[in-house]
DNA sequence: CTGTGTTCCTGTTCGC
DNA sequence: TGCGAACAGGAACACA
């Protein structure tokens, strides 16, 4: 599910509970989510303390005091929530309540539980030592981050130019940009006005100008948004995104086009075996 | 190198 | 109302 703009608000909704917070305890409660748990997962991350979390394409990273760091990807049905945290008689209690597919709970110290929920466990976590994480088989081949530093025209250029691929499938190819999905690919090419079947290869510079500057647009907003929520994303603090609400082709198959002066209507197209939703008169 | 299909898993929605 | 099928945000992999 989530894209870069919900991995970015669950990191900004974890941030107060969870940096400078140290890790009391690790509750697993099954041995994996899509892959089974590094033996030593949990005894790695008890008493230790994060010291920054950090967002790396759709990955969560938390550095640790030890030197390691624990990684998290959402998959498509993850996220992230707070409970707990008041004091109680000047004693501090673990307060979680537990709910359907809660699958790993870090106590905090202070009382506070970080609670991980993922109903088709096609996320995963990781602890790796920081200095490897780099050269890990998950991150090493990781494209371009699109806001920071913000992608240009000409960097964009560069990367999908060399790919014959139609723009849908190599904007979706984390190993040339990082973080895009299903939805902000479809919303970033249709206010490029460019059509999902177009090869990154003809692309020209003023088009590649416009397309960096239409993928750094829509997941700008949609973070200030809170992100999109299509069945049940929630940031950290247990509100849903909005930015559902300002998709201009996504899901509104038969729709009219949202571009100004254009009378087209949204159309829905498969590439790969995935969704893809345009506007045939405005998107070239 | 490319596109396609499959796979992991569960929940929701749609058509009959 | 019930039931089965189709489909869903990701991404690695096998294969043609």
């Amino acid at each position: 599910m989530p894209e870069l703009p919900e991995v970015e608000t669950t990191r900004r909704g974890l941030i107060p509970a969870l940096e400078r917070a140290r890790i009391a305890r690790v509750e697993l409660r099954r041995k994996d989510l899509r892959f089974p748990f590094q033996p030593d997962f949990a005894d790695r991350l008890a008493g230790r303390r994060v010291e920054k979390l950090e967002r790396r394409a759709k990955y969560l990273v938390a550095r640790l005091d030890s030197g390691d760091a624990l990684v998290a990807h959402l998959g498509m049905s993850g996220s992230f929530r707070i409970e707990g945290g008041a004091p109680l008689a000047g004693l501090y209690y673990e307060t979680a309540r537990l709910a359907a597919h809660d699958h790993v709970l870090l106590h905090l110290e202070g009382g506070a539980s970080v609670i991980y929920n993922d109903p088709r466990r096609f996320g995963f976590m990781f602890v790796e030592r920081l200095e490897q994480l780099a050269a890990h088989p998950r991150f090493s081949g990781i494209g371009l981050e699109p806001l920071e530093p913000p992608l240009t025209g000409a960097a964009l250029r560069k990367r999908i130019g060399a790919s014959r691929a139609p723009l849908k499938a190599a904007l979706l190819d984390q190993r040339l940009i990082a973080g895009l999905g299903n939805i902000y690919v479809c919303e970033a090419l249709h206010r490029a006005r460019l059509s999902p079947d177009r090869r990154g290869a003809d692309l020209g510079k003023a088009e590649a100008a416009t397309l960096a500057r239409s993928i750094r647009a829509v997941l700008q907003e949609a973070i200030a948004a809170g992100g999109s929520t299509l069945r049940d994303f929630s940031g950290a603090d247990g509100k849903p995104g909005y930015f559902q609400h300002r998709f201009r082709v996504y899901d509104r198959e038969g729709a009219p086009c949202a571009t100004r002066g254009c009378k087209g209507l949204v159309q829905r197209a498969t590439h790969a075996g995935r969704s893809t939703f345009f506007c045939p008169s405005c998107q070239r």
